[in-house]
DNA sequence: GCCAACGTTGGC
DNA sequence: GCCAACGTTGGC
């Protein structure tokens, strides 16, 4: 099966780019949307390929690339209940959350910023830069990966 | 900190 | 099943 192309938001506050270096692979835990995790759970394969996107802070855009390291499995956070993103409604038997691990591949040598992103016509489609754009794991084509990737090179 | 846009909840 | 109210996201 053909290689799919991905963009995850991340707060750098939380978990950026270099904390995803330092520790490797992290379990992708917290998505708490049915859409992204039906990503997720339905269509992201191990290889595919990860923008790695820091929101809500100073310098906003896209920092590096990861890529999927696993098969999807339940998220274990759902089930502790001292945990921000434990969910009273969701079973072992029947876990409502599932996700995957994130691995690092690369920083990228320049943050691509989202102005710079706005400005570019060929990835104008892309769901990010839609308005209103709140989805956390969005998929891009080959081309915008590609492309990005060598603005940020 | 503001606020527009979105997803979810819950009353009816 | 509708939709208002609410909480959250995320750029600025």
């Amino acid at each position: 099966m053909a290689k799919q192309y991905w963009l995850m938001k991340s707060e750098p506050e939380e978990f950026g780019i270099d904390d995803l270096e330092r520790v490797g692979t992290e379990a992708w835990s917290g998505v708490r949307n049915y859409q992204a995790r039906n990503f997720m759970r339905d269509e992201m394969k191990v290889g595919d390929e990860i923008l790695f996107y820091h929101s809500s802070t100073k310098n906003v855009g896209v920092a590096g690339v990861a890529t999927v390291a696993s098969a999807p499995y339940a998220d274990p956070t759902q089930f502790n209940k001292k945990s921000n993103y434990y969910d009273e409604k969701s079973t072992e038997e029947k876990p409502r959350w599932i996700l995957i691990d994130v691995k690092f591949k690369k920083k990228l040598k320049n943050l691509v910023p989202l102005s710079e992103l706005k400005k570019v016509d060929c990835l104008s489609e892309m769901r990010i830069l839609q308005k209103g754009n709140r989805l956390s794991i969005t998929p891009v084509t080959k081309e915008e990966f590609s492309y990005i990737v060598k603005m940020g090179s």
